[in-house]
DNA sequence: TATTTTTACCAAAGCGCTTTGAACAAATTC
DNA sequence: GAATTTGTTCAAAGCGCTTTGGTAAAAATA
């Protein structure tokens, strides 16, 4: 079924049909009640690509993952994505995925441009100088990034959590508390975040008068394995960290089985914090003791970022979004005075 | 830049670029070369919206998670699509996504059919009963279940991991080794996977004369904090198991860490053996004891996946391909003879 | 040489929708 | 009562591509 045949069905033109279905206001009101009831019943949908084609938008929003591997934001990305096709469906916006491949995500943007394939793109995991964003602007393509990317003089969207100040806060907590020497296991720092991270780190120290030492420190992929061997690297050195500071919950997996391992016990020998994006398969609440953590919500951040991009693709003069979120820091168990 | 243009800039027609650029014979081979070159050298690509509304095709596959969040299919998604975009693209086909909307899944598959919007869907995580099958026959929509279905009388297309085999092999294991009470923590059994895991588990019990006892089995979601409750629960029971069969890598991590909490030894005191889909953030070889699992790639299931519903796409009258992987059982550190 | 086949190209129609410009009737204003 | 405005509707063009049904020139056959 499609428009023609329902307009003929109606013993209307499709230009009316068309401008029914659509609210338009130059269509009675009698008329426009008996094209939705008829459009519904026979459950009439118009064809995806003849609107686009018509309309010249494509109604979909494209989502490249870096082609790496190794990069591996992989585990967020289903909770950022998530809670972003319910703002994009109540849109009529689709999603699209491109995820891992041999393709370079500057060639499948271009493609995506050329192609018309997309209206808008989320740039994720941006990095401390990233080829991305000029590679858009060129493409006159709208994006949001979520994260920051430093070093660019032009203005663009992004949506960012306060790494900065989670971390500074965090290693505040931890000096506050006694700590003297506090390791440092971080994601890679040639993602903007992470940066972020470590020069809140290291700030705070700095403004206690302490000074970061590379050996307690480490920056690499955020997988259990590596939590583990971090922390076991860093807590056998001689003058051991008191408490340590972890990227994610995967980390701290890894880290809490190096600890056991060791027999020291977490927020009496050793205290931990971590960031907490909230994923649902690792609860940093239901640990024993319960985690300390900078805890912020990727669902909702994934949720918003849609909401930003949409604005920007709708009105494109609007004046480019700029959202700093701050970071909770839950304190629980995991953090004691220094021994 | 469009075809009308570069057709005009090349002195031909749109017909003839158009065919030069597809590769269809009727086209000198001279011609053909000027048309390939000048159409790399402006960056032409076709206008995906018009080539799909002229062929008919959407050139696109959709993939639906389940609306309800508690699922948590989640954690295996990202890696199992990241294997299959590249096998799509390869073949000019795009990814589209719907995520844990409000929208229940069968919606989005009638809005998809209906709107011609894709040529075919995943169809993940099949439960026992499972309504999306019928809802896809009646909407002629190609697709492939990743999984199987039970109680079917049509057709469909399948691949799935012996999941059976997996957990009777497993469960035969640590019979062979001497334990006598083997418990097993699974993924919900309303998932036919997990129904198929415990059937394995429990022909293996029965086949040497052992019976399941429903006190040291648990079915429920694969969170950490899962498998810390559950095998805590277990193995705090008077008459404890001397084995643990868990269902992911995410209800290990908790085990070990109740396990630790209790004073056991993994591998001596308690065996371990998990299902492992190969998830890069959480390596079962790693730990210490390493873990015994059955192992089973699910970036390659998912680009298996992928192969197959192009091939049922691109040959509509082919067979409806059936899959069956073995499942690798691999012995590691962390199953010992019973104590 | 005359005829058929092949090769290389093109004009035009069509995919299903949106949108522009026009038309007609009814309601309002002068 | 004539002129204008308003409210509804429609015919037709156009979005950018593919594809059908040609045609003219070149090559092969008779």
């Amino acid at each position: 079924m499609n428009l023609k045949e329902l307009a003929k069905h109606l013993n209307l033109s499709p230009t009316t049909v068309s401008r029914a279905l659509n609210g338009y206001p130059e269509v009675g009101e009698a008329t426009r009640k008996r094209v939705d009831e008829e459009a519904r019943r026979f459950g009439y949908r118009p064809n995806t690509h003849a609107r686009r084609l018509a309309t010249g938008r494509a109604h979909a929003i494209g989502y490249v993952l870096p082609a790496d591997k190794s990069l591996m934001i992989d585990p967020l990305f289903s909770d950022f994505v998530s809670g972003a096709t319910d703002v994009y469906a109540a849109h009529g916006f689709d999603v699209m995925l491109h995820a891992g491949g041999q393709e370079d995500e500057i060639s499948v943007y271009q493609r995506y441009a050329q192609g018309g394939s997309v209206d808008g793109v989320v740039v994720l995991g941006p990095r401390l100088r990233d080829l991305r964003i000029e590679a858009l602007n060129a493409l006159h393509m709208p994006y949001v990034v979520h994260g920051r990317v430093g070093g660019l003089d032009s203005d663009f969207a992004w949506l960012d959590i306060d790494n900065y100040g989670a971390f500074y806060r965090a290693t505040k907590l931890l000096i506050d508390l006694g700590h003297r020497r506090i390791g440092l296991i971080n994601g890679l720092e040639d993602f903007n975040y992470a940066h972020d991270r470590r020069r809140g780190y290291e700030v705070a120290l700095h403004d206690r008068g302490l000074k970061a030492d590379p050996m307690v420190t480490s920056s690499g992929l955020m997988t259990e394995e590596n939590g583990y061997r971090q922390s076991k690297r860093i807590l056998q050195l001689g003058n051991r960290p008191t408490a340590l500071i972890l990227g994610s919950m995967l980390l701290v997996a890894g880290a809490m089985r190096a600890i056991n391992e060791m027999g020291l016990i977490i927020g009496r020998d050793v205290s931990l914090i971590a960031h907490d994006d909230g994923l649902p398969f690792l609860n940093a609440q239901s640990l024993v003791p319960s985690l300390t953590t900078t805890s912020s919500s990727i669902r909702a951040a994934g949720e918003r970022v849609a909401q930003l991009l949409l604005g920007i693709i709708i009105d494109p003069d609007a004046e480019l979004p700029h959202e700093l979120w701050t970071v909770d820091l839950i304190v629980r168990g995991s953090t004691g005075p220094a021994p």
